[in-house]
DNA sequence: CTTGGAAAGTCAACAAGGCTGACGTAGTTT
DNA sequence: AAACTACGTCAGCCTTGTTGACTTTCCAAG
């Protein structure tokens, strides 16, 4: 990690965003650090999202779903149990736009809410079984294609994959994260 | 988070998938082919790409525009002089979706669209100046960003990075993305 | 026990940004 | 002259996000 920036100052070729102290276009500066080269990176993230969530929408597409949907199911499955409210966290979205979704998967059986234990207030949320097997469905393409991908990449590759994701996240996202990852832990000792 | 009532059981092996060849959960795989594995990456991407889209958004909110308009200002900045149908070809959505966008941008002088020397029914996109400026105010958090991640993380790790994005999206848009770099390198011999 | 506030649900209205389908108009190709 | 291509546009629809204004249920603190 040695590569401090030893500015750089000389010369802007770049358009108008040479206001960055740590942004320079140099030979000096390592290629990974490079502007254009970070914008490239932009396009890489957009094509392969874009393949990664397009395996599942087409299957969505042929029921009444869409993303939205996906997303809760994922978040669902992976930690089964969990309150609307802590859904909410995650996703990002407004109870409301969550409402919408949440209510026809209920409705739908693929997902039932069950009210708290202690805190009678809160509804945890479950997969039926009918919602399992959706989400084996959904998530099935992008297992393929993932398993794909890092077979033709190997193991290195896939390390730092996991590391810049990481470090590219927000940090309570990565909390969340790593929480998960213990619980996974847990389960295959 | 006090929360006990884990209940859950979560039942020791997936639901309904064991259906590819290529997919086991056991420990003669490899550690990083598992598919929990492979199902947190679905998450660690999108918490990655929320963030990294999260940053323009912030600034495009306080102007009339959105990420679509993002998306067409990025790859004409990338690619200046590029037709219309090019675009649509990248960007994957129909001509009357992105038609929309351009219009807005054409009308508020961030875009100009001229009239094709050979072929005069193409139309080649290029940012004026002030389409510049705004891109360089767009791309300027999410290079920050990714330069943060990157520093964290080292080169291999970075290596790595692009080589699964790579190997994840889809080939013809890969083939974009080699073009791109063909022209980028033959711009700084 | 009352009361404040958190958790959840719902209604209504609206906007962005996708989509399809149908047309029109240059300009190019055959 | 006919066919096809590139582009623009009108009209209407859907999903999924947003505010704002409630109500109901429930926990906990005064």
């Amino acid at each position: 990690m040695g590569e401090s920036d030893r500015t750089a100052s000389r010369r802007a070729d770049a358009p108008g965003l040479v206001d960055d102290a740590t942004a320079p276009s140099l030979e000096s500066v390592p290629g990974y650090l490079r502007d254009e080269r970070l914008l490239l990176v932009a396009e890489l993230l957009f094509f392969a999202y874009r393949a990664f969530t397009g395996d599942p929408d087409r299957l969505l597409a042929t029921l009444t779903y869409g993303r939205a949907h996906h997303r809760a199911i994922h978040f669902i499955n992976r930690q089964p149990g969990m309150t609307v409210n802590r859904l909410l966290d995650i996703l990002g979205v407004t109870k409301q736009s969550l409402n919408r979704v949440l209510r026809q998967l209920i409705a739908d059986g693929l997902v039932e809410s069950r009210v708290g234990a202690q805190d009678r207030r809160e509804r945890h949320l479950y997969l039926t079984n009918e919602g399992q097997t959706l989400e084996a469905g959904l998530s099935d393409p992008q297992r393929h294609r993932l398993r794909a991908a890092y077979r033709a990449a190997g193991p290195e590759a896939v390390a730092g994959f996991h590391t810049v994701l990481e470090k590219l996240m927000d940090p309570a996202m990565r909390a969340h994260v790593k929480a998960e990852l213990e619980v996974e832990a847990e389960r295959k000792p």
